[in-house]
RNA sequence: GGACGAUUAGCUCAGUUGGUUAGAGUGCUACGUUGACAUCGUAGAGGUCACAGGUUCGAGUCCUGUAUUGUCCACCA
């Protein structure tokens, strides 16, 4: 027997392990069809936030879903070694302990990274388990693992062999804080205060001069021409002739370019080939030299003169104060830009010459186009409007930059030699070759994740079963970073898409809206819920409560209500197990079935259809909700309270039944519960998570009973209108006066409506009380209270009166027009001539009623 | 500047391929300790579905425009 209340630390104890240690969150069932999901590796840089929880309770809910509808379900976890994000962790906690972690020998360094990682591996793995995941771990991999770092190589150097991975200089984005390269997608743009400022550069021998505006002064020294566009009519004459570089007093060509905009400030840019990608365009059109006048670190280099050495701010700062004092400053302009920072260490980006690898795009991005565009080869995202997402990524993309100046990741298999470069596995034969000291982009190695978990580039068993995988599940805002990039190398090294579908979901919020993040100290532990209110409750709300797509608030009051839901869940169980103390499992008999055992089968039917139909499109908010609806409403509120009045052996075998489904249609979002109640059930198997998915059963279609009971349910509830309204408590009678042929509704549901009701029923009445009628379709009741003298409510008779009025009028005028006659559907027309026809009887009843008072 | 969302009950959100009387949770009101559950039960109040047009026999749902709001991208010398 089940304790009074609901305690979800009591119920989660233990299960987690017992699951694990029997094998079944294990796949490999050659004779069941695969089905598989990798698990998006989370960062080995701290703890999973409610993001986690949410991105993968839906994975769980569907490789639980589909391992009991008999698939043999792959759930594939794994974790990334997050170059960038893990590197500053480690940095920071060497620091701290008052080690400078570049002053580290690379391997020593390393090994520090190593334990690290081991030590929030841990943590993470404990996490998953709390949170009830069904991941396969006899096949857990991470991204720096023997086999993944060999899937790596594998690439790069095939693809450097393609011509599709290059070496050059070109201008990226610098962050001088962590000192590394990043991608154009590791750039966060924010709207920040800032100035331009209008500088003077004097022509030529000349008194004139030009106007040019910049933001970033500093970066002046680096200057090698100004432009103007070519047809303006105010400069073109001056093109060919220099300026004089103020501060510097160097002479500098004025050049004529598109890139000068004429409509743009004063229409005069000053070019500085080595700080910004533009002018590093222009420079290469006009053969302008490059001047890099910053350091790695962020302080300004040797071509600055005085400033050599000063961070690249206060510079900026003591510049401006000597073109003001050499009347060089023409005006400062307030202004609000939008500044670069780079995701990981906030620090400004700065725009930077400096050589490094990248893979040349266009070829990969146009094959994922072109894909796309083919319906039994795409990627399919849910919902499907983030395809174009993907699609505006591919067809904007530019080069990605791939090599990061840091020690943990995957080191470039580039060796040099002079000015000779080898691409390989291994150092080439001979002396005197060195090896890159960079490491790739951490996305360079996850966006191998779907085929490199699987044992690629070795053409393994379980590659050839898993791939493609079956479904992606993860957030929009990484749609760039991740699914791009795991589609083009899908595509390139399988010629296969990575994934048939790929399930969007949106981002998780505070309560007041806000994204959670670190600064606003708005995040919500998981772990926290899960303590408070446990796992069941978190992940039946993470997964309820919202559209596919959307974004999630995070409302305790909510997980609150779901722990109310599952308490409620365990309450009805309860009564089903009091009630089967002394029971033997008889097998159901239809033809021993009570009305109201084939109402809850009929609806538990109907139930399950609608349930696996969502299910299947991955809809779990309306799952929930019929769930929901169905077990508080249907089994709870009515069947539970009907069975009371007919508690027989056919009757327990149906309570048992009907609860047996629902514990498994909620298992996928309430794992622990569900094994609970079910392992406590008769004639269970060992784990409910292994148990067979309800299905659909023609037998249990009980239409006549269905209507039979739905009246019952109608009249009983009208009378409790009015019970309430009267506030006439439990001191009444009630008197059959339906219709000969409706007479059995009440008649062969006597204990029924006593004990639903609490009054009792009899043949007639004697005159001394006071009687009301109660009008359907198909007769009425009389109510007799006890007692009591109630008025005769001549008022609410004519308000039904005038709404039936108003209604019938509605329905004749929509059956009067002849369009709706003719398009409508016909199930739909039928429907509501039998409205009407209902009506318009009731309508007569009460008119009789309303003229003899 | 471009793209994509959102706008439905006091609050947080659902609303399947258009079907005519729009749902849930929560909050609020009244009544109720009945042997599964007061973390509950029974009932109630509460919405011209942001606005303006259009298509249609019929629009919360489709189209166009507007407003407000959010996210992403681009620009930003």
């Amino acid at each position: 027997m089940l304790e009074k209340k609901y305690n979800h630390l009591e119920v989660e104890k233990g299960k987690y392990e017992k699951w694990n240690n029997s094998g079944y969150f294990e796949s490999g069932d050659l004779s069941k069809k695969p089905f598989c999901i990798v698990i998006p590796p989370p960062n080995v840089t701290g703890k999973l936030h409610l993001g986690h929880a949410w991105d993968t309770t839906l994975q769980d809910i569907i490789i639980r879903y589909k391992r009991m509808d008999g698939y043999d379900a792959l759930w594939l976890p794994g974790m990334d070694h997050a170059g960038i994000a893990t590197q500053a962790r480690v940095d920071a906690k060497l620091r701290e302990q008052g080690i400078m972690p570049r002053d580290m020998d690379r391997e020593e360094w390393l090994k520090c990274a190593w334990d690290w990682k081991e030590e929030y591996a841990k943590n993470i793995r404990e996490q998953w388990a709390k949170l009830g995941l069904s991941l396969d771990y006899t096949k857990e991999r991470f991204t720096l693992d023997k086999g993944l770092s060999d899937a790596v190589n594998h690439v790069f150097i095939e693809l450097y062999n393609k011509g599709l991975i290059y070496r050059g200089e070109r201008i990226i984005n610098w962050d001088p804080a962590q000192m590394t390269a990043l991608s154009n997608e590791e750039v966060i743009h924010k709207e920040e205060n800032g100035a331009f400022y209008h500088l003077k550069y004097y022509i030529e021998s000349s008194d004139e001069y030009l106007e040019i505006a910049t933001t970033r002064p500093e970066t002046m020294f680096g200057d090698t021409a100004v432009a103007v566009h070519p047809t303006d009519e105010r400069y073109k004459d001056l093109i060919g002739k220099n300026v004089i570089l103020p501060v510097v007093n160097k002479l500098i060509p004025i050049v004529g370019d598109e890139h000068a905009d004429p409509e743009f400030g004063t229409g005069v840019v000053k070019i500085t080939p080595a700080h910004d990608p533009n002018d590093f365009e222009v420079g290469n059109r006009h053969n302008l030299e490059r001047v890099i006048v910053i350091n790695p670190d962020g302080t300004m280099n040797e071509n600055t003169g005085v400033y050599n050495g000063l961070d690249r701010f206060d510079c900026r700062e003591k510049l401006v104060e000597e073109l003001k004092e050499k009347d060089l400053l023409i005006k400062t302009e307030e202004i609000i830009h939008s500044v670069g920072h780079s995701e990981r260490s906030d620090a400004i980006v700065e725009p930077y010459l400096s050589k490094q690898w990248f893979v040349k795009m266009r070829p990969l991005a146009d094959r994922v186009l072109e894909n796309q565009k083919n319906k039994e080869t795409k990627v399919n995202f849910v919902p499907p409007r983030f395809e174009k997402i993907l699609n505006h990524w591919m067809e904007i993309t530019y080069d990605w930059c791939i090599s990061r100046q840091l020690w943990w990741g995957h080191r470039i298999p580039a060796w040099y030699k002079d000015d000779e470069i080898y691409v390989g596995d291994s150092a080439p034969i001979g002396e005197g070759w060195v090896q890159d000291n960079d490491v790739l982009d951490t996305w360079f190695s996850s966006a191998l994740w779907p085929f490199s978990t699987l044992g690629w580039p070795e053409n393994t068993e379980i590659l050839k079963r898993y791939y493609p995988n079956d479904v992606l599940v993860t957030g929009y805002d990484i749609i760039p970073f991740w699914v791009c990039r795991m589609v083009f190398q899908g595509l390139e090294f399988l010629d296969e898409r990575p994934f048939k579908e790929c399930l969007i979901h949106g981002l998780i919020r505070d309560k007041e809206g806000r994204k959670m993040s670190k600064s606003l100290g708005n995040g919500v532990d998981p772990m926290d819920v899960i303590d408070n209110y446990g796992t069941d409750a978190l992940r039946f709300f993470l997964a309820t409560n919202s559209a596919p797509g959307q974004d999630l608030r995070y409302d305790e009051e909510k997980v609150k209500s779901t722990w109310n839901f599952i308490n409620k869940l365990w309450n009805a169980s309860r009564f089903v197990m009091m009630n089967l103390e002394d029971y033997e499992e008889t097998e159901i008999n239809l033809e021993e079935l009570s009305s109201s055992d084939k109402w809850i089968l009929d609806k538990l039917n109907k139930v399950i259809k609608v349930v696996r139909r969502h299910m299947e499109k991955y809809e779990f908010n309306v799952v929930g909700q019929k769930l929901y609806g169905f077990i508080w409403n249907d089994f709870c509120d009515w069947y539970i309270e009907l069975s009371k009045t007919n508690m027989n052996d056919q009757t327990k075998s149906v309570l048992l039944l009907v609860l047996k489904n629902i514990l498994k249609m909620l298992h996928p979002f309430m794992p622990y519960v569900t094994e609970e109640i079910y392992l406590k059930l008769p004639n269970t198997i060992a784990s409910i998570m292994i148990s067979d998915y309800p299905q659909y059963n023609k037998e249990y279609e009980f239409t006549s009973d269905v209507n039979n009971i739905n009246k019952v349910i109608e009249i009983i509830t009208k009378i409790r209108i009015i019970k309430n309204e009267k506030n006439i408590g439990s001191n009444f009678m009630l008197v059959n006066k339906l219709n000969e042929n409706h007479k059995f509704l009440i008649n062969d549901n006597r204990v029924i409506f006593e004990k639903l009701l609490k009054c009792s029923l009899v043949d007639e009445i004697d005159n001394e009380k006071t009687t009301e009628e109660i009008t359907f379709t198909y007769g009425e009741v009389i109510i007799a209270y006890i007692g009591k003298e109630v008025e005769e409510d001549i008022e609410s008779l004519k308000q039904e009166q005038e709404k039936l009025m108003s209604s019938i009028s509605r329905r004749q005028k929509l059956l009067s027009n002849i369009g709706y006659i003719n398009r409508a559907p016909e199930k739909i027309v039928k429907d509501e001539k039998n409205k009407l026809e209902e009506e318009i009887i009731l309508l007569n009843i009460i008119n009789e009623k309303i003229a003899n008072n």
